[in-house]
RNA sequence: GGCGCCGUAGCCAAGCGGUAAGGCAGUGGAUUGCAAAUCCACCAUCCCCGGUUCGAUCCCGGGCGGCGCCUCCA
């Protein structure tokens, strides 16, 4: 089955050809640099880490660009009320994102252009857009003339007339259309600005995507992506003048994710005023409203913790598993219990990766697996029967993933192959004492390899976790043992009564004591 | 008002024409001094009503319910 995904443009699944063979050109639209960045900000770029990653192992050659939005009116607004610079503000939350975004596993972005490094660029493009006619200055602003784009709205589906029925559109006499947007907007005194042959200013919103996209991969682009609420308007100005300007097509594929959302506590009281009947008053309704909708909108509640925050108390690795455990479209609800459920879950793989360690002697982390598809782990010969169950997951895993980077069902497969090797371990006693066949010991090396090419592609397990630990390690280490030389006495004369007691009092402690056939585990839950 | 999305077990979540993957929780068994971990087994007819079809969770129509965007929020 070829690599099959769903564009925005023409909603369809659609078969993955790249314009060039072998080779794929992909835009992510990047964060402005106001504030440090929360858990909506990750969704996007760990999805797409995720998708090169894929694409990668399939055999394409990948270029990604995210831009980073350094100049801006929430940045002028933020940079006044902290007392600021815009520069000194972006610069300090740019390297937030980055910290962000190491932490969390993204490593595969190939550029991160500047808005304000590329103003030549934009000026460049806005000329060319005012030279076809496709754009008017007016008092020192340039527009984007919706009209005079024939194909405008495609990607949003909408019309020109639709949106100015019952739309908010700012009204604004001078414009020549109200749904005409800003590419170059004149600054006011204070505000930074640039010099452009229509005066002093700042560009508008979409021109630096456009701008950037075709300066870094050309006027033609395999893959364009970004949240759901970018599509209007910005992804469809983007398109408007990426298009006008080059009379190419833009991007071939138009990949969409889906928001974070908050479990709003706002809507439920909303919802029993209306469930028990007596009728609210209007304002209090719209009220309730009101606050339902913000609860939702994890940027504009500000409650909405950082992901610095949220790293402080979850693994990085389990919010980055939480956001590939559903389909990149689907929204995901954000709660601290659906973050730990996904933690627990992720357990068992943790235990399976110890008790490899314990069978093998070797280091799940340190395995190298195959980077290609082409180059798949080899699943030949004996076992027959763990290889064939294998291969049949490989399948089915590859199969989720060409389609349409299906990345839940694909982590579904992770853990029916947590299964396989878990009840092969189990069939062959491989984690008991005594002597083991070198050939099936290595069969488990085998399919933990496979496990490992898997995992690698949804960017996981790829090191070990940090340890929970802190500066008394040392202190506490030295204490178990005594503790557990003295548990282990009392044992050897079957005083059970101590041993437990030792055992249930640690675990009120939250240390967490197992007994091995081939001795004593503990670890710190 | 316009453009869309969604409704699968207690919770999370795949599947989207041939009688429902997986995870968490739960239940029974193996193992264990007892636990933990692990293994084995069990645990849903897919919001409602019509239609198309030999056959629908999956297609079409109509409801009901939840949600997003149209506001420089990723």
């Amino acid at each position: 089955m070829p690599l099959r995904v769903y564009s925005t443009l023409t909603r369809s699944k659609e078969e993955f050809r790249t314009v060039e063979p072998g080779k794929v050109k992909m835009y992510l639209c990047g964060p402005t640099v106001y504030k440090p960045a929360h858990i909506g900000h990750m969704v996007g770029p760990v999805i797409f880490d995720t998708v090169k990653r894929y694409l990668a192992y399939s055999g394409y050659q990948v270029t990604w660009v995210v831009n980073i939005t350094d100049v801006d009116d929430k940045l002028i607004v933020r940079a006044k009320e902290n007392n600021t610079t815009v520069e000194a503000l972006a610069k300090q939350m740019t390297q937030d994102y980055f910290d962000n975004l190491a932490t969390i596993g993204v490593d595969g972005v190939d550029h991160f252009p500047y808005a304000t490094a590329h103003i030549k660029e934009m000026l460049d493009m806005i000329g060319r857009l005012v030279e076809q006619g496709y754009a008017y200055p007016l008092n020192g602003d340039v527009y984007f003339e919706v009209t005079k784009d024939a194909d405008y709205g495609k990607l949003s589906h909408r019309s020109v007339e639709q949106m100015l029925a019952g739309t908010r559109v700012e009204a604004n006499d001078r414009k020549r259309n109200p749904a005409d947007f800003a590419l170059w907007k004149a600054s006011k005194p204070g505000e930074p600005a640039w010099d452009s042959p229509w005066g002093p200013g700042r560009p508008g919103w979409h021109i630096e995507c456009s701008a950037m996209a075709a300066k870094i991969l050309g006027p033609e682009i395999d893959i364009h992506g970004g949240g759901l609420d970018l599509m209007f308007p910005h992804h469809e100005n983007e398109l408007a003048q990426s298009e006008s300007c080059s009379g190419k097509p833009f991007a071939r594929y138009w990949l969409h994710n889906g928001l974070m959302q908050a479990s709003g506590q706002a809507g439920k009281v909303g919802g029993q005023h209306s469930r028990h009947g007596d009728t609210p008053p209007a304002g209090d309704h719209m009220v309730a409203a009101q606050a339902d909708q913000e609860a939702n909108k994890l940027a504009g509640s500000k409650g909405a913790a950082s992901v610095k925050e949220l790293f402080a108390v979850q693994q990085p690795e389990t919010i980055r598993f939480f956001l590939l455990s559903t389909h990149y479209r689907s929204p995901i609800d954000f709660s601290p219990e659906n973050i730990a459920a996904t933690g627990q879950s992720l357990e068992g793989f943790y235990r399976l990766f110890e008790t490899y360690q314990r069978v093998t002697g070797k280091d799940f982390y340190t395995l190298t697996a195959p980077g290609t598809r082409e180059k798949s782990t080899k699943l030949d010969g004996e076992p027959a029967d763990l290889f064939g169950e294998l291969r049949a997951l490989r399948d089915r895993y590859l199969e989720a993933m060409d389609d349409d980077f299906n990345t839940g069902g694909a982590v579904g497969v992770l853990f029916e192959m947590r299964k396989a090797l878990n009840s092969y371990i189990a069939k062959h006693k491989l984690d008991a004492a005594g002597a083991k066949e070198p050939a099936v010991v290595d069969a488990l090396t085998t399919g933990m390899t496979l496990l490992k090419e898997l995992s690698n592609l949804l960017g996981v397990f790829r090191k070990p976790l940090p340890k929970k630990a802190g500066a008394d390690d040392a202190i506490v280490d030295g204490l178990m043992a005594l503790i557990l030389e003295l548990r282990a006495d009392a044992r050897k004369n079957k005083n059970w009564p101590v041993a437990d007691k030792i055992r249930d009092t640690l675990k009120a402690l939250k240390i967490v004591v197992e007994d091995r056939p081939d001795g004593v585990r503990w670890n710190r839950g």
